[in-house]
DNA sequence: AAAAATATAACGAACATTCGGTATGTTAAA
DNA sequence: TTTAACATACCGAATGTTCGTTATATTTTT
């Protein structure tokens, strides 16, 4: 590979991870291309040179975090065979995720995408989400959750880790969430078990 | 009362409310006092004649609803006298909120207000969050509920019934919640009964 | 020398805020 | 009770700043 595509495609990582760090510490709107560029180290001119708009990197930006997000729980349901372990296993994940790659699922969780595009979904409430509901209607279907409202079930998976997290996130919690992981497995199978 | 000051306190109220709407809608970056004013149909004079800033309107915002959302809690608290029925009444009244006055409950739960006020905690990790900490605390030593960590029980009671209530808002739920409120109240009791 | 990457300078629009001025309500002296 | 003095509410143009973006110049790689 020549050297220049190597330096393009580092510089063009190197504005995608500033720049999620940025809109996700001080927002979208209040995130000016020239904080960016500084964070970078390079110049406005730079950044245009890479992308065509401020909008185009937040766009490419959700896109690379759905995927991401999709990756993670496709995974993690095909890691384990039991139903128990494979929900155990995603309440694990999303609590080491957030911890280990904070940034991204602040991004995934805390931007609101129709701030940015119009008509965008946003992340959680799009193909993650669905996948998740997918897997527990045919876990129901197979008799190894309760039978219930699908939507109930995905708020019952989701919402017990994902409100822990975010209190983790404003400082309300100070230990390290490994400690919890467990009982908010325990909650979350409580919901769900037949 | 003298009319100067009916006027300017259905003057200030109308900003507030207005504001409070554009904040949600569009962000508080994204909102210019522009907006603002003209969505009261008044000047950009008018509202600095009643406010010093646009973050003295946010912030008084914020504190409005943090007394809202701690009355709220409160009062539910106290109209059972069943610590089952309590914790019904509170699952029930966070889902009547969500449509019936749902711009207050979408700035308390979706504004980032680091993003506004330096070293602000969130509403949902204040006041209110900590009053329900307490509250299950105590009800853990009576026996009532299970005993479990504190902050894994404040997540269980909030945590499901605020996510069915996001992905209302995200249009993934068509239906109104009301159908939901029963099963999400048994997913939430199951988790914490003793 | 050509092309790609980056830097610099500048544009017009939009921003929060300020300010001189007006219109209306309030108080108090005549 | 009229009227003069003042206070409050509001307007809208103007200020200086920052924004996203573009045009152009410079450097680096091919």
């Amino acid at each position: 590979m020549k050297i220049n595509d190597e330096r393009s495609l580092l510089t063009q990582k190197l504005i995608f991870k500033k720049s999620m760090e940025l809109f996700v510490i001080k927002g979208y709107h209040n995130t000016s291309l020239r904080d960016i560029a500084a964070e970078c180290g390079i110049s406005t001119g730079a950044i245009y040179h890479h992308f065509s708009s401020k909008e185009e990197i937040a766009v490419k930006l959700f896109n690379d975090t759905i995927l991401f997000l999709n990756n993670l729980f496709e995974e993690t349901l095909q890691s384990k065979k039991e139903t128990r372990y494979k929900i155990k296993e995603l309440v694990f994940n999303l609590i080491r995720i957030a911890e280990e790659d904070k940034i991204t699922l602040q991004f995934a969780l805390n931007i609101k995408h129709k701030e940015i595009i119009k008509d965008g979904k946003p992340i959680c409430s799009s193909g993650p989400f669905e996948m998740l509901r997918t897997f527990l209607k045919n876990e129901m279907q197979k008799g190894n959750i309760k039978k219930m409202d699908s939507y109930v079930a995905t708020v019952c998976l989701t919402g017990i880790p994902v409100r822990l997290i975010q209190i983790k996130w404003d400082n309300v919690i100070k230990k390290d969430l490994d400690i919890y992981k467990e009982e908010i497995f325990e909650a979350v199978w409580k919901t769900l078990q037949p």
